[in-house]
DNA sequence: TTTATATAGTTGTATAACTAACAATTGCAT
DNA sequence: ATGCAATTGTTAGTTATACAACTATATAAA
């Protein structure tokens, strides 16, 4: 008896290709999109970590969206032409760029916010409460073993 | 008490971003590169579903591989550009492309399937088989609630 | 048979990701 | 003070995705 374990062919294939969440992910978009609010998922996951600290750097952006850095460059380009984000150059460190929220930028969460949770709320539909929060504890370990 | 779920903000994040999957897609690419397939997932779980059955149709890959019809074009463009699959005109409706794997396009399959499982065996270091069962099913709910 | 509708696949346009190479700035060690 | 390494951000090139519009073929209804 050993804990090796071994993944059965036919099993991976869901696992790896995140079927799951790219299906949340599109339902959330057609959402956005529904609402009229012009944004894309990439941008709300951007606009989610300022909502809860305004003004972090751009490297601070890459760690908190798991993304490189020049994902972040073209990601923050277009939040700024969209007029929801600006870049500030650091008095400190002239090497970084701080993005702060416009007051458009700012308006937007507490709709899109509400959007993401119906969403979520939909997608675990018939899923029972403890068995959502094993799969949370999972997907946190396969994030750590990997990161 | 009720059984409606109210999603905690500030925990629907990895769930909508998909962290986990996007860490282990990751890490099988560079697994990939590193043994030299010069493989993209995406290409790989096309040929995935080539390797279960040779010869189906570019719809029938919409289907399997959860993809629009365009990406599916473009991902068969390019796997014949690398000499992997060929499209082959169907004789009984002329809009159908049959999608045939290669010689190579067929010798790439037992090296990536063990790849694919090395890289998912380190996704899941440390996580208990029982664990790992509920979690399938929750995904496979989610899918089925949202595809 | 003609017309309408559905299906299969392609093309154009926008956004996003990864890699690699690069510029500018900072900081540290001599 | 000089020089080297590390950090921050940008640019270029390739691949992939979503949506819309399109062509060609097939099917079904009138």
């Amino acid at each position: 008896m050993t804990t090796t374990l071994h993944f059965k062919r036919g099993e991976l294939y869901s696992f790896i290709t995140g079927q799951a969440s790219t299906a949340i992910a599109r339902r959330l978009q057609k959402k956005f999109n529904h609402a009229s609010l012009n944004l894309t998922i990439e941008q709300w996951s951007v606009l989610y970590h300022l909502w809860k600290t305004d003004g972090i750097s751009q490297q601070d952006l890459c760690n908190a969206t798991f993304r490189d850095k020049p994902s972040i460059t073209r990601l923050v380009d277009n939040l700024e032409r969209l007029e929801l984000v600006k870049r500030v150059p650091s008095d400190k460190d002239r090497r970084v760029n701080h993005i702060f929220l416009t007051d458009y930028g700012r308006s937007l969460r507490d709709k899109s916010m509400s959007i993401a949770e119906d969403t979520l709320n939909e997608a675990l539909v018939g899923v029972p409460a403890d068995k959502i929060e094993t799969c949370k504890q999972v997907l946190q370990i396969v994030y750590n073993n990997l990161k």
